[in-house]
DNA sequence: ATCGGTTATCGTAGATATACGATCAATGCA
DNA sequence: TGCATTGATCGTATATCTACGATAACCGAT
């Protein structure tokens, strides 16, 4: 894509395109879900409920790691991951606030 | 990626994904908020507004055409578009219930 | 120290996404 | 009809994402 342009656009929009982009796949989107629901924690628990292999699970957590979404602990030899609550409300927030600005002036052609 | 494995999870994820994606790109951000707040309707303006070539911006408007946040109708030789609200709307539900069936078992680690 | 079990990372292949110039199709106007 | 304007699409280059096997790193227990 030559160079990406992402950096042109104000923090808030690059802000809102980071949390969407985090959860664009459904994969990360049975994570989040499992984790919520408590049924799992430990990361082999997890593997074994989604279609895909340890190594591409990994990456997911990954993913929804860097974005804040989750956290993982080791514990002994499993790592336990969990949902980070404060980050994820203020997510929730954040999208809320910005779909609320949109429908403000809601008055399209 | 070899074969996508998006088509194994559930529907409701896939969806919830879905609309994530079409939202992870600032410029599909700032095209979304522009076009709620009327500063714009025409792609010609559009384009003037975002650090982006006509036909990268096109691309993008397509992306948001196909997950029906907006449309387009022609008006001459220009083309206006504007917030499919009906579509926006349930998109902001969908997203609010699933971020709500989340809170409700918070008890983790 | 070695072993078995667990998870992260590396390397890689193929699929998508991003970005743009060039071009095409459609429209309005001279 | 011919021309300028507008916007979609094509072709292409590069970047990123997705997926997995293989391997490395780590821990607890023997």
């Amino acid at each position: 894509m030559a160079i990406t342009k992402k950096d042109h656009f104000p923090a808030h929009q690059q802000r809102i395109a980071a949390i969407a982009k985090a959860l664009s796949h459904p994969a990360r989107i049975a994570l989040v879900s499992e984790l919520a629901s408590q049924n799992a924690c430990v990361c082999g628990d997890l593997v074994a409920e989604l279609p895909l292999s340890q190594a591409t699970v990994s990456q997911h957590l990954k993913v929804l790691k860097e974005a804040d979404i989750i956290s993982g602990e080791t514990d002994g030899p499993r790592v336990c991951y969990c949902i980070n609550w404060t980050s994820l409300t203020q997510i929730r927030q954040d999208l809320d606030a910005w779909l609320e600005t949109l429908t403000e002036h809601q008055e399209c052609c």
